[in-house]
DNA sequence: GCAATAATAGACATCAATATCCAATTATAG
DNA sequence: CTATAATTGGATATTGATGTCTATTATTGC
């Protein structure tokens, strides 16, 4: 229901707002998120341009997130990357219907706008502090302190 | 947020449903729906071989429903063409969550289950008797009229 | 049996989503 | 100023969804 661009986008940022304010590589978001690098660098570019997210180049930069994890919905990243079309108008066209939808069109229009309206009240912050067995994105606990901490590649400064 | 072999395949269902029990044929059905007649006719062996619609070859046959409008809802129409793929272990195949989601995809699948929820408790029925200003499919009450009446091409037998 | 009707099957075409690769650009550290 | 880190942009490949076309099969009426 939902494309495997969503999908990528929806990883990254909660990995950015995991490590939230600080910068993380393409290549760390890539590896950490399971998502083919080079295709998540267009995905971070769709972000980029819908402000919702920062770049920075050269060393020690990354990208980063623009909000605060408790001031990002789930809906604004989706919108950047596959806007959820809301069905405004009749899709066959039909003069007599215009703006005024058939219970069919009407029906479908109403899952999207639950579906918005669930994404638009759900924040980055709240993903992160649900409390569930299984962390967004890590297997274990101690592969989240391995990420955030990055042992293996020291940050640079 | 559905495909566009959904769209279609509802428009045919609920057309045929506004004729059930009687048979239509791809090309009527093509015409009422504006759904392009050599995809509808896949789309239609989609709905088929799921055992939504039963076809007839010849003369006077066509395609028709096999439940009532009012036996038949919307999400066996759409899992038909088009299913609904809930979320049922971690998409990263992490180990360490399996069939326990992490709060993101329990979102994700959340949005889901809703859709699919609201979808099986609409019958056809209900979409033909639900009252709006706009008739399903139809332009003006006359433009049904038309369609169910066919005056132009009478029916054969 | 023959002709007309209508679904079926398969091949083929087109387009958008997904994915990869590489060169160019920008920023930082030293 | 130079080397390095990192994003950016463009070209290209691959795949699946969408759409078209033609021949075949089944059914009915004559």
């Amino acid at each position: 229901m939902f494309s495997q661009t969503v999908e990528y986008a929806l990883r990254a940022i909660v990995h950015l707002a995991d490590n939230s304010p600080n910068p993380c590589t393409t290549e760390q978001i890539a590896k950490a998120t399971k998502v083919p690098q080079a295709y998540l660098s267009k995905v971070l570019q769709s972000l980029r341009q819908s402000n919702v997210v920062h770049s920075q180049r050269g060393i020690g930069g990354g990208i980063s997130l623009i909000k605060t994890p408790d001031e990002l919905n789930l809906l604004e990243v989706v919108n950047a990357v596959d806007p959820i079309q809301r069905i405004k108008s009749c899709p066959l066209g039909l003069k007599g219907h215009g703006a005024n939808l058939c219970p069919l069109h009407r029906k479908l229009d109403e899952a999207m706008r639950v579906t918005e309206h669930a994404f638009s009240e759900t924040t980055l912050a709240e993903i992160l502090a649900s409390s569930t067995s299984s962390y967004p994105l890590c297997n274990e606990p101690e592969d989240r302190l391995t990420i955030l901490g990055e042992p293996s590649k020291p940050p640079v400064k």
